[in-house]
RNA sequence: GCCCGGAUGGCGGAAUCGGCAGACGCGGGGGCCUCAAAAGCCCCUGUCCGUGAGGGCGUGCGGGUUCGAGUCCCGCUCCGGGCACCA
């Protein structure tokens, strides 16, 4: 489309005066009010694709606005540069990781500065910098000596197409890993782990405080699943030395529990099965052990009779001294609670189906206060009263339970508890790619931490890739062979590297003191400008980052490397809809990507930057279709429409406003002020959009108006909507101002509307 | 199964606190300008009846509250997302 001014020329301008000008470098000792903006630091994948262009557009834009109101406004900006895409290269292509690395951060880079987006740049933080990977080590140090790291065997996951372990919270629930899509394997092995869940509580609680969106906050709490109620101990019957602990958030049911079960891989399994049964409670064992967690869960496993298999064992009810059957069954699940429970049939509808399955009696100790309905079936887990229970009869469920637990207590058989969904953060990966965990295993003296002043510990670069699926370290002689720091004997150096999401879990922290050499980060200046104001990215980081990142927060305050800090990093946080293309998310790896590219030569970024605001709620997701080009011109159309009638010579009359046309004007003027700094506000951008075209149709008549239009009208409104588009489009305000002012419209206040202007004339 | 969202013209969407439904844009139709086209400018564009003035209907479906409901309440349908043998 042929265009009202040249757009390339003046973005091209404006780009190089903001890199020149340093208006959004700010200094830790900067008088005015702080606001700190950020996006998500971005894996650099190479030239930003549409996703990053409606991120940086929004960070921008909150960027640019807040500057305008008077804040020191900090807006860093850095890579999230190690992960396994740069490592995979490698071993197709041989070439380094940080080679491959480097290269896709100066596309990314460049591409970002082309959008008009602006920055303090001097603070970059770079994930895979020396510089940086030296404090992610030291902070890993600190957590170890606070033991909030500690290393255990475990059954982890395991994926094949990555070759290495993966965290809880990769493993989609489909039990495929999320970034390969392979199916994940459990194996047995010795890995590193972060103490998350002794901040489940606190992360929990912490949420309430946070403007966030509401379905982000539900999906941490239900992946922290806290589920409060008692474990108590139930005696084998026949050997008084063996108690199995069961886990239950309904103590008040006590006395109707005709069975118990334990997960097929709870250690005592192997106690109690009596020989009789022993065939039977193997089959079953195997046939768990031979599946996945997906074939296990899935709904479609079998009938029940086969999912289930009698030990010959039983235990006593602390409540009834009677003693009950012991089973081991699929639906009981070694990893959450203590691997064992109660059987309930009554109020609980899996044991209802089992108990029904295997001809297990079923005991009602709840009935509602109206009574159960005549043709109820199955089990019933509402309020109601005890019945059947003993000491519990007549009581109300809250305080059943209260009783149950305290009574628990007074017979040392038991006690209150909480359990959480929530598992530790296993963060050790088998990857080159990544920051070395910095200790050495020295036989004498154990694991040992590399001593201070030996970080960073580096990965060595004369490595081979090869696609062995082994980590290219630990077949390194040089690297892995160290002495001891300690008693200097031959050690081993640890070879696995951390999670990625251990980077990305500070670096908010480091943008407030990116050049410091003695520390993380100084404390005054982490508390100058925590937390983050605005945070902005994309819903896919609900759980993950945005989990690991306020626990790091926290852990790091604790271990005391930033007193003074608030304990919670993002107040508020925005998520952005996704682009979709053909019904599916507009990605690299789906080969559907819209370069914005060739959008820069015709609407220029100004205009792709105001299509992204226009299209829609920025928290909605939006699809790419066969109008969106349309669109994107339309808005084009706009900017061109602003441009000539700022630009064209209009028959005005000269001085104020005297004609009704002229006060209605100066009305709309003013209400576009006052709507669209309350639609900045409140994050409504496509309305801020609109009311800037509304204004502009306006004015496109009121020149035409016969007698002309009065000159200090027309200016005053031309102005505001310069300012009011400085945020959201950059360039084209900036040079209109200019050319009208000689001043820079970024440098301006946001403007102000007089408040006797904006009530509508009421009418009728 | 449980928990969140959502459903408004041909399309994206607007209506912020219960007060003119459809702002703004895209698409479509007509006109001006032009030798012609592009660009630009102007007008129309929910739907049905009517030549017209005008009128009927209309925010997924069925009820309700209210002077007044896209908005609030009750009961559904469909779509999207999250969680899911979590004891």
């Amino acid at each position: 489309m042929a265009r009202a001014y040249s757009v390339t020329e003046i973005e091209t301008k404006w780009q190089k005066h903001w890199a020149e000008s340093g208006l959004y470098e700010v200094d830790n000792d900067d008088p005015r009010p702080k606001f700190y903006a950020l996006c998500m630091y971005p894996y650099p994948s190479g030239s930003a694709h549409q996703g990053h262009v409606r991120n940086y557009t929004f960070g921008d834009l909150v960027t640019r606005f807040q500057t305008m109101k008077g804040h020191a406004v900090l807006s860093p900006f850095g890579f999230d540069s190690f992960g396994l895409p740069a490592e995979n290269a490698a071993i197709k292509t041989g070439m380094h990781p940080r080679v491959f690395t480097d290269a896709r951060i100066e596309e990314l880079r460049a591409s970002v500065r082309q959008l008009g987006a602006v920055y303090d740049w001097r603070r970059e933080v770079r994930s895979h910098d020396p510089r940086y990977m030296r404090w992610t080590q030291t902070i890993f140090l600190k957590l170890f000596e606070a033991g909030l790291v500690y290393r255990k065997q475990a059954p982890v996951n395991w994926c094949p197409g990555c070759s290495t372990v993966l965290a809880n919270e990769q493993v989609l629930t489909d039990g495929t890993c999320d970034r390969s899509g392979d199916l994940v394997e459990k194996r047995d092995l010795e890995q590193w782990f972060f103490k998350i869940t002794d901040y489940a509580d606190e992360l929990l609680e912490g949420l309430d405080g946070l403007e966030w969106p509401e379905r982000v906050k539900t999906m941490q709490r239900n992946w922290i699943g806290r589920s409060e109620g008692a474990e108590m101990d139930l005696v084998v019957d026949g050997r008084p030395d063996l108690a199995i602990t069961v886990f239950t958030t309904r103590p008040d049911t006590s006395f109707g529990m005709t069975y118990a079960v334990l997960a097929p891989e709870h250690p005592m399994v192997e106690v109690v099965t009596t020989p009789a049964q022993r065939a039977s409670v193997d089959e079953l064992r195997a046939k768990v052990a031979g599946e996945t967690d997906i074939e296990r869960t899935s709904s479609e496993g079998g009938s029940l009779e086969k999912r289930g298999a009698f030990t010959g064992a039983h235990v006593i009810n602390p409540f009834t001294n009677a003693p009950v059957p012991l089973y081991i069954a699929d639906y009981v699940l070694m990893g959450y609670g203590t691997g064992a429970i109660m059987a309930v049939p009554a109020e609980d509808e899996r044991d209802f189906a089992f108990a029904t399955a295997h001809g297990l009696p079923i005991v009602r100790t709840t009935e509602p206060r109206d009574g159960l309905p005549e043709d109820h079936v199955g089990a019933y887990s509402g309020d109601g009263l005890k019945v059947n229970s003993g000491f519990l009869d007549g009581l109300e469920v809250v305080e059943a339970k209260r009783q149950a637990i305290e009574w628990l207590g007074t017979e040392g058989k038991g006690q209150g508890t909480v359990n959480y969904r929530l598992r530790d953060w296993l963060v050790s990966r088998q990857r080159f790619w990544g920051c070395p965990i910095p200790v050495i295993h020295c036989e004498s003296c154990g694991v040992v931490p590399v001593p201070a002043a030996d970080l960073p510990v580096l990965a060595p670069d004369d490595v081979e890739f090869t696609p062995s699926g082994k980590s290219p370290l630990a077949s390194h002689e040089g690297f892995v062979n160290v002495a001891c720091p300690t008693c200097q004997q031959p050690a081993r150096r640890e070879t696995d590297t951390m999670d990625t999401f251990v980077d990305s879990s500070w670096y908010f922290l480091r943008f407030c003191d990116p050049f410091d050499d003695e520390a993380p980060f100084s404390p005054e200046a982490a508390a100058r400008w925590m937390p983050v104001d605005q945070y902005i990215g994309g819903i896919e980081h609900a759980i993950l980052h945005l989990l690991y990142a306020r626990f790091f927060t926290k852990a790091i305050i604790d271990v005391g490397l930033a007193p003074g800090v608030g304990r919670e990093p993002f107040t508020r946080l925005f998520t952005q809809g996704m682009i979709r293309m053909d019904g599916s998310k507009m990605s690299k790896s789906k080969g559907n990507l819209v370069a914005p590219t060739k959008y820069y030569e015709t609407v220029g970024a100004d205009g792709l930057r105001l299509f992204h605001l226009f299209v829609g709620p920025p928290a909605d997701d939006f699809d790419w279709t066969e109008q969106t080009d349309q669109v994107i011109d339309g808005c084009g159309r706009f900017l061109d429409r602003l441009w000539r009638l700022a630009t064209a010579d209009h028959q005005c009359r000269p001085g104020e406003a005297s004609t009704t046309e002229d006060a209605e004007v100066r009305r709309a003027t003013h209400r576009t002020i006052k709507k669209v700094s309350e639609d900045m506000e409140r994050w409504s951008y496509n309305t801020a959009v609109a009311q800037l075209m509304e204004l502009v149709n306006l004015l496109t008549r009121y020149v035409k108006t016969e007698g002309g239009a009065s000159q200090d009208v027309l200016d005053e409104a031309i102005d505001a909507l310069l300012l009011l588009l400085a945020p959201m489009a950059p360039h084209m305000p900036a040079e209109l101002y200019e050319r009208r002012h000689g001043a820079h419209v970024h440098e301006q206040l946001w403007p102000t509307f007089d408040a006797a202007l904006v009530t509508a004339e009421t009418e009728t």
